[in-house]
DNA sequence: GATTCGTGGGT
DNA sequence: TACCCAAGAAT
């Protein structure tokens, strides 16, 4: 055993605690869309949906996702941009693609069957340590740590622990106790147990140490310091990005573009936009167009300010109607000839942009779009 | 090991 | 308002 691991469980009653888990557990659990069955998929859908992500955001784009990939083999088949379209909203898109490279990694090398050990399982894409153990005791019940930002929480105020849980050596040490904690043959409920304490009464805040099933053997609660417990280091300020988009339409279609394959809201789709600093932000997105894709476009109103807040960063967008200026002689069609070059880009009907997965921020400009036109 | 990756909800 | 937080992983 983990020696560390080993010091903070010397004089804890393990046995009294995992019986006062489940027991607390199997009468307070949550009937949730991904607890009707052990079906490793579907398990593993919801996992990935539930990083970082609360339940009840994460419910109705559970049951819309496997409403229409109801398989692994279903979703194996899709075409990524409609995985993406069911995800649109919900964030993290990289989990989306990894999502559906991973279960075509599964379909193809592993004949449709979710390995079940944590070697072959940790090599799909958007498995990291949590996932891996979250689907290997949940659906296959074997006794590994499925350690999550709630079994953090919940370890470190347990058994005092004050090392900060977002260094991956608090987490690495808290994977070591958990798997010591473990009751044979009841992995799934009690790494459910730990989540489920740490959603509903072991909470962030102000935790319910008084109708806590488990507060006779915690060891911040004997002390009195729940409320300061976990350790976390403190986050950085977003850094405000000021971008200028352009709404180019005649007023049936308007020009889209799909963003880069990699980095930030990758491969959605957007209204095409760029950074501006000093300048008149009209004037700039004017002539980024003409010098990105040969437009010549011109202001035609300005519309509300959209501002959307990411983790670590937040966009304030200007947003203006453009249209074609008559000088080249454009109409949306020999407009749409010159664009064939940049494949990122769109002519598309108003109507149908509802058919494309667009990041929340550029929801907003649609929204706008829909309510003028 | 520090950053990058979304969004909505709570206080 | 300004934080903080959520069933984390990839780079």
């Amino acid at each position: 055993m983990d020696q560390a691991a080993e010091k903070y469980l010397a004089a804890f009653p393990v046995d009294r605690f995992q019986k006062q888990l489940l027991y607390w557990f199997e009468r307070n659990m949550r009937q949730l869309p991904w607890r009707e069955d052990r079906d490793p998929y579907k398990i593993w859908v919801s996992e990935v949906m539930l990083q970082q992500t609360q339940v009840d955001t994460v419910i109705p784009y559970y049951k819309r996702f496997m409403e229409r990939f109801p398989t692994l083999e279903a979703l194996a088949e899709a075409d990524e941009e409609e995985v993406l379209k069911h995800w649109e909203g919900l964030g993290y898109y990289s989990r989306a693609r990894n999502l559906h490279q991973a279960v075509k990694e599964v379909k193809e090398r592993y004949g449709g069957q979710v390995p079940e050990n944590r070697e072959d399982i940790s090599t799909l894409k958007g498995v990291g340590p949590y996932t891996a153990g979250a689907i290997l005791s949940i659906a296959y019940g074997q006794r590994e740590p499925a350690v999550d930002g709630n079994v953090l929480r919940v370890i470190s105020r347990l058994l005092y622990i004050e090392e900060d849980i977002q260094k991956v050596k608090t987490r690495r040490l808290v994977e070591a106790i958990v798997q010591c904690l473990i009751p044979e043959g009841r992995a799934s409920y009690f790494n459910q147990g730990l989540m489920e304490l740490g959603a509903l009464v072991c909470t962030p805040k102000s935790p319910h140490c008084l109708t806590c099933p488990v507060h006779e053997v915690c060891l911040a609660y004997q002390q009195g310091v729940q409320s300061q417990l976990p350790v976390k280091a403190k986050k950085k300020k977003p850094k405000t990005v000021k971008l200028v988009a352009g709404v180019l339409t005649d007023g049936e279609q308007v020009l889209i573009r799909q963003r880069p394959n990699s980095g930030l809201l990758a491969k959605l789709y957007e209204f095409p936009n760029v950074e501006w600093y000093g300048h008149e932000p009209a004037e700039t997105i004017s002539r980024y167009l003409f010098e990105t894709y040969g437009l010549r476009a011109e202001t035609v109103e300005e519309w509300p300010l959209v501002q959307h807040t990411f983790t670590h960063l937040i966009w304030e967008i200007r947003v203006y109607r453009l249209q074609l200026a008559e000088p080249l002689g454009g109409t949306l069609k020999s407009a749409q000839n010159r664009l064939s070059l940049a494949s990122e880009t769109r002519w598309e009907r108003i109507g149908n942009l509802d058919r494309y997965p667009f990041p929340v921020s550029h929801q907003k400009i649609k929204k706008e779009l829909r309510q003028r036109l």
